[in-house]
DNA sequence: CTTGACAGTGAACAAGTTTTCATCGAACAT
DNA sequence: ATGTTCGATGAAAACTTGTTCACTGTCAAG
């Protein structure tokens, strides 16, 4: 796939941030005032290669109507599979600490998940901040409805090197995605756990945020 | 509350259905074929109602841009309801940061989550201890199955005064269950959601630990 | 019977938005 | 030098969409 340009990124960025905070998209004009361009041809040009690129679908006439296109599959062979902490828009749960327990028999976090307990982790080389130990990411749309993990859920993310079958934040193409790791001899994949989605097969280069391990939904 | 009419209903979550599936807002001619109505002004109508009940909030002016609010369940009676907070024996969720979001799609537009916003609570007066904002229970028992709150499940507690419909953590004979709170009148009751288990009425007093907002499941 | 709220028609308007056209300068390869 | 692409301007056209106006029918309450 195409890379795209920084304003690319930086208007492809906005306008998802846009449709988070607001929950619509922004017109063309609101795009141009943000990014203060003069015309808002300028803003134009770049979805139409937004559209090109094939990381934006643009409803033809239709106003502050867009889809995401999540990205491509590539060929199968071998994958290198990388491991990598949280990107910068993860940040995470910092000292959680969790203890104590309530009319008896409090749970053992401790033992069989780590993802509640406190934890001091060394600071990442050139970073100010903690080593994030685990984190949390909020899932929007609806690939693993069939792992009953929805819309709207959050789930709690440890690095950690998957197993096959394990629920994995997945970094492709320049977003993280979560899908269940298939490792199938040397081939590995990913699987949407929603019959309408294809396999999400990487094309050169596999990366691991971690592993999903709790899932946490509004009541 | 105000109710909403059975049309009123279906516009609604046709909107919401249309958004869910493509991922931007109809526009009022859409609905209008959806619906069959020969005018627009027909649905106008039912969006104006729909915002006036305060289901829906509109953007004046903005093309294909609305806002979802969250629906709540009426009815304010005035009982005797103690609210106090956990136990010396659950220790709170401290400093509990949030951020990030995953993949691409449609926010989720009943709620934003706000149950793990990192935030600083005032002391409550008396206290050197800095009021728990968050707590968590383990869940133990199948009396909330069919609200999907399952035995081995954490349930995250925040302290408010809770509605009509809530779920919260009540201190019931030296005991903390969770059920469902139940407002009629000027009777309370706390509501199991499992049909096997009868309504528990308290007897003289009932106090509150909090209100559940989240449930926290191993994946 | 009348009144008023509710739901709807039909048409038109005004504003919001996308899209097209003509043009320009800089970067860049031919 | 020359053509090409890219990012941008400025203006205008064309379409989409929310909004308003005038009017009709229904139905229940007073």
């Amino acid at each position: 796939m195409e890379e795209l340009t920084k304003k690319q990124r930086a208007i492809l960025d906005y306008m998802k941030a846009h449709v988070s905070e607001h929950s619509y998209w922004p017109s063309i004009r609101d795009i141009q005032a943000k990014f203060r361009f003069a015309s808002t041809n300028g803003v134009y040009g770049h979805l139409q290669a937004l559209e090109r690129k094939g990381v934006l679908q643009r409803i033809p006439g239709a106003a502050r109507a867009y889809k995401i296109v999540p990205e491509v599959l590539g060929d199968t062979s071998e994958t290198v599979i990388r491991y990598e902490g949280p990107g910068d828009d993860a940040i995470a749960f910092e000292n959680v600490k969790f203890a104590g327990s309530i009319a008896a028999g409090f749970p053992d976090y401790t033992e069989s998940s780590g993802v509640l307990d406190s934890m001091q982790v060394p600071l990442s080389p050139g970073s100010r901040r903690r080593a994030p130990e685990s984190f949390a990411l909020r899932v929007r749309g609806d690939s693993m409805i069939d792992a009953d993990i929805n819309d709207g859920d959050t789930v709690i993310v440890e690095p950690g090197t998957p197993k096959h079958g394990d629920i994995v934040a997945a970094l492709i193409d320049g977003e993280t995605t979560l899908k269940r790791l298939i490792k199938q001899g040397s081939k590995v994949y990913l699987k949407a756990e929603n019959k309408n989605y294809p396999d999400l097969i990487p094309t050169s280069s596999l990366t691991i945020q971690g592993i999903a391990k709790s899932v946490m939904k509004r009541i």
